[in-house]
DNA sequence: TATGAATGAGTCTTCATTCAT
DNA sequence: AATGAATGAAGACTCATTCAT
């Protein structure tokens, strides 16, 4: 990579740095580019050569963000032991791990949470479902697909609606809870959270013949 | 009521009127009080004789809206007679006819559909399970109140979180589905939605003794 | 008089009540016709049955002030004793003593001095030398002429232009001594201030035959 | 100076320039930032680039008038011949020579005298004697200090004090006589003004032993 | 006389975007 | 490629004043 190469790297991960920052801290809508650049140490017109706006800048930023989250979550799967019960259990078992891994992460990084869910009207879980063209090719859906091939005996009669039903139950109810603590304790919801997604696996898992 | 106050009434619907209309198809970001104060025909500064700003108005409408909507839900669930099977399956059956109902409508108005996804960070069916300033006195969670006292069989194990549950999940998986047929069609969608929630009914079903 | 009359005095009096504590306290710049008609308890159409406009109240309210002021300056001035050496002597310190008076109850009102200060380019003295739409028909020179009639030996080259010297020098000099304690203060300044108005005192005394 | 340069300070002085000719005419109430920018010939946002607000540009400009005027006397009393007398009378002489030149440039420029004293409480003369966060480094106290060291053998009991005196009466006498020839006219009052001013000095200097 | 709802001109201020250097 | 001065549209909000009741 040539001198000039590496100074435009540098400007540009200088430019997402600080636009990161900023919108967890104060939000989107209060974020100039005045804020950004002057944060990120470059000048006005620089942005411009980067970015259309601060929405493609947010949009890259989300990707990115989820895309590192569902990865880590997938990666302690694999190291987590689970032997529990018949496969379904285990298939259950290792869906909810999933599922708490990522909100727990959500938790311990509210401004993350705030900032993923107050500028993506769908929510976080389910921007990374889909295809999109910042985005790398991994995506959570994927990583389901994995996990459901490691317990072939399970047989789901819907598994992309299934996931999606989950994600997006899991992704509103949880954004209010840790967010608000309203109407309850996200500690509080967990169990029946759980417990909904449970049931709703349940309901999607096929008797075998 | 004096000609006076018929008039004022008459400047603060033009307000709400005007604002709902812009905010549905502009969007409150790009709808300034100059659009609203223009649209309803009346001064600048009478704007802020009755709102504080944009904010407020939005807010009101958003209340207003829903407890209409939710208002005729009710109403039509004691039209209808509900009588197959036992008294739990005709509690889920009461549930899922409410549900389904707000969400007919929803669809057919995908604008305020839309205004309201977009301004509400928690959505629109969490807005109407709590108090709120603005609102008469009737919330969602009374009329499932009502619901449930109709089936006095019926013992959930917790009623409260169970809606909001319900709420959340049916709030999400349909704005996506309705406004972009994403990632299937709101029709596909409904018989899975449907199931799953009869399925978190059942788990918050107690057994009787 | 009526009960009309009596109701439109007390309006009046209460706008010009309300008016006086808002321009010392914030002023009045800072004052809008909206903030003295709620204090007062009027309406505010009231406002302008009364007045033009706020600097129409401001400038009763300063004349107002300064004729309190000075009628009180003179009445102490009548009780005390002034016997210590010659006329021209006496006549002196009643001068100092008068300029004491009214710069001393400037000091223990501060907000006063501001407000007389502030909106008064020319100083709230010399304000109270001219005749004044608003005023009734002693001024501070009428004063002057008794306490020189008081003392007939005394002979003055030019009264009235050494008075507006004094006064000008006096009013200048103490605002921001008192005010601001600024370049020392005002008690620091005292000895210095009188003693330059004994100086110019004196440089209009005529020499008698 | 780059080209870049050369044009920010054309325009620095374009804002300078019109709001000062702004202030002088309108005041500066009266003075909008929209009057100032259209003036100038730059667009509005172009005055927050140099500017906070439109007090920020008053008192930038009242500074520079103060110094420019103050810079300009004392140049003229170096260049005049003073020898009439003893060294306290040509002491004397040239503390009136220096009023007297300030005066007659005030006279001179009525727009300027009005607005320097109607938009500093504390008057003109007395910014000068203050030190000032725009202000470059000489002040009036420190030229007088320069004409006293020329004439060693005066010594006067409370120098700094006697100048605030002297510059307070002379402010404040001939404001209001130059703008409003009230009481008298500022011909008839400067005969009574520097026997006054002499009266102070001369109670300033102490007797040789 | 008194009211206070209504007005709309006026003001400040921000900010994305452009473009000459 | 990078800069940052300049732009000016756009927006929020205030407030003295009017006038129908």
């Amino acid at each position: 990579m040539g001198k000039v190469e590496e100074n435009k790297l540098q400007k540009l991960n200088a430019l997402l740095k600080s636009s990161y920052e900023l919108f967890v801290t104060k939000g989107i809508a209060q974020t100039s580019i005045h804020d950004i650049v002057q944060k990120a140490g470059v000048a006005k017109g620089t942005f411009y050569l980067y970015f259309k706006d601060k929405y493609e800048i947010r949009d890259r930023l989300v990707v990115k963000t989820a895309e590192r989250l569902f990865l880590k979550a997938y990666e302690e799967v694999q190291k987590e032991a689970f032997h529990e019960g018949d496969t379904a259990r285990i298939f259950e078992d290792k869906t909810i791990f999933l599922i708490d891994y990522v909100l727990e992460e959500l938790k311990k990084n509210k401004l993350m949470l705030q900032f993923l869910s107050k500028n993506l009207s769908r929510g976080f879980f389910h921007l990374a479902l889909e295809s999109h063209e910042y985005s790398s090719e991994v995506k959570l859906i994927d990583y389901y697909y994995k996990v459901l091939e490691e317990n072939p005996t399970v047989h789901l009669r819907n598994p992309e609606i299934m996931l999606f039903l989950i994600v997006e139950l899991a992704g509103a109810a949880s954004f209010s809870t840790i967010l608000e603590n309203d109407p309850i304790s996200f500690e509080e919801l967990k169990p029946e959270l759980y417990s909904a997604i449970r049931a709703i696996i349940r309901s999607h898992i096929e008797a075998d013949k």
